[in-house]
RNA sequence: GCGGCCGUAGUCUAGCCUGGUCUAGGACUCAGGCCCUCCAAGCCUGAAGCGCGGGUUCAAAUCCCGCCGGCCGCACCA
């Protein structure tokens, strides 16, 4: 049986250290898994570049709140109402059902906020069987996509792990806002950890019961939707598949410039296609290829509760298909005023100018960040021949290069060590390999994506020069010992070339 | 959650049907060494495995049950 490229990639990546199923030696849970060491690292880059995007050249301002909410938060949220279903399964033809809609449409009656006590004698009483095949539907059982626990001893506090990162940053909205000082729009951003406890997940890192998520909250005036920067991006295209399109069961994309696309109507306003663009920028840069990336309309019976438009963004991959990693979404002034509704705190703001009270509207660019790390690691694994390598941005490698004697002998492992721990001491990520021949030590970097490795040699001994290989090429040039850390700062941190900072070698 | 298939070292796999020299074999990998003046060479040595639990049996990797996990399909993914 031919294994698939998903299989390769995932068998290096356990053997390498970047990421396997949690809890393994309990026999493992499903949609828990731990990034290993270079698993961790490639993370945190991969969050790095996104906090330059969004931190950076946006400006925004980052928060870290906690993970537990109190439920009033996920009441006023809607999320109580809308991931917490009592839920029903026919026991003839096993079609699952809301027991709410299924109620509603055998009978009729809405019972929307009945106590779950009574739920089940109200179904048994109307004698409520299957729509479909008229079999009988067997007893009710909670599905709760939330995480629930107890705050606090006893139990008269509940709370659940965050669905979102979001909510915190509408809770703190007053003083988020004021720390702005007072000007919109302004975007707030939080990276962390989401929870939802799916049904039954699969397809390995891509639905996760704990994932690491980056949003983005952009608070904006609604008669005023427009993004400073528009400009920069008002001509490029982007590649968009219609909800109208979906459903009438068409595949084809279109594309279309930022502009037109607002123009036409096809996108709400500048600041969706902005980070539309945004966000097609920042996967490129993560080295998706352009043609593996389309935005996706939801459906209006796919988007969420607190949403009236969003767009996902999907990476294609060889062994999932689309996958979304990227969801921006549209969120009007939904939970701002729900929030306001529920707190009794008047959440809108002052516009002095205009003399007039607005509560902002929000659109929100949300980034799971597993799904890009997978998309990211498929899409820089490369197969040539017997030779298998990540060919990863260099700024995201884990390592940033390897340091080999070319022999285990003549000194060579002793000043490969200094060479080794000079660097280090400049900051940079690099490892030491004297096991095996030069090759296996040069084919072991490249699995892990290593974009540089400085090898010495008995020249080095001579006068002081090292090698450098890259990665993808396996062309060196030499350069001098104390010109290394300039060196493999212009190639790690400038984008310089080979040839730009040292003297190639013919071989 | 339902149905089908599956689970042997770090990875891939032989063995399972037809229980017994299986003290579980191989390849790759990894570690130590030899050799070696640049791309997974070769040689020596070593580490490492039957998902978990129960049952049947004189005897279980092998047969049976439960659980856990994985893959595929349905549903779910707000």
């Amino acid at each position: 049986m031919k294994r698939d490229k998903h299989e390769k990639l995932m068998d290096l990546a356990k053997r390498r250290g970047f990421i396997w199923p949690s809890f393994e030696l309990y026999g493992g849970v499903g949609g828990f898994y731990d990034f290993g060491p270079l698993g961790s690292v490639l993370k945190e880059k991969i969050i790095r570049k996104w906090r330059e995007y969004y931190v950076i050249r946006e400006g925004f301002f980052e928060i870290d709140s906690p993970s537990i909410l109190p439920e009033e938060v996920l009441k006023a949220s809607g999320h109580v109402d809308h991931f917490i279903d009592l839920m029903t399964e026919c026991q003839k033809c096993g079609t699952p059902f809301r027991v709410v809609d299924v109620i509603k449409e055998v009978t009729g009656e809405d019972i929307e906020g009945m106590p779950r006590e009574e739920v089940q004698k109200f179904m048994d009483e109307k004698h409520v069987r299957c729509p479909d095949c008229g079999g009988e539907l067997g007893s009710i059982f909670e599905f709760n996509a939330m995480f629930r626990t107890m705050i606090g001893p006893g139990t008269k506090r509940i709370g659940y792990l965050r669905p979102e990162t979001a909510q915190t940053i509408f809770i703190d909205f007053k003083r988020l806002h004021r720390y702005a000082r007072g000007k919109i729009p302004f975007g707030i951003v939080q990276i962390g950890r989401g929870f939802r406890n799916e049904i039954s997940p699969r397809q390995g890192i891509i639905r996760l019961r704990e994932f690491t998520m980056a949003e983005a909250e952009v608070f904006f005036d609604p008669q005023d939707p427009h993004h400073p920067k528009f400009s920069n991006v008002a001509g490029k295209k982007i590649r968009l598949w219609l909800a109208s399109d979906q459903e009438k069961g068409k595949t084809e994309t279109m594309e279309i410039k930022a502009e037109q696309a607002v123009k036409n109507g096809i996108v709400c306003n500048e600041l969706m296609a902005y980070y539309i663009v945004l966000t097609k920028h920042f996967l490129i840069d993560l080295g998706i290829p352009e043609g593996a990336i389309r935005f996706r309309q939801q459906t209006p019976g796919q988007r969420a509760h607190y949403s009236s438009e969003t767009w996902d963004a999907e990476v294609l991959t060889e062994r999932f298909g689309w996958v979304e990693v990227a969801g921006l979404a549209y969120r009007t002034d939904y939970d701002l005023r729900r929030h306001s509704e529920f707190s009794g705190e008047d959440l809108s703001v002052f516009l002095p100018e205009e003399r007039r009270k607005v509560i902002c509207h929000v659109i929100e660019p949300s980034y799971g960040i597993d799904r890009t790390f997978y998309c990211v690691l498929e899409h820089s694994f490369v197969q040539e021949g017997n030779r298998t390598y990540l060919k990863l941005k260099r700024e995201l490698a884990p390592i940033e290069a390897g340091v080999f004697p070319l022999l285990n002998r003549d000194g060579l492992p002793e000043k490969a060590i200094t060479v080794l721990e000079s660097l280090r001491l400049k900051g940079f990520h690099v490892e030491y390999d004297e096991s095996g021949s030069i090759g296996r030590r040069y084919a072991r970097a490249d699995e892990v994506g290593t974009p540089y490795c400085v090898t010495i040699d008995h020249q080095t001994l001579e006068d002081d020069t090292v090698t450098i290989r890259d990665r993808d090429t396996t062309a060196q040039v030499r350069v001098k010992i104390e010109e290394l850390p300039k060196a493999l700062n212009l190639l790690l941190r400038e984008g310089a070339a080979l040839q730009d900072v040292g003297v190639p070698m013919g071989l």
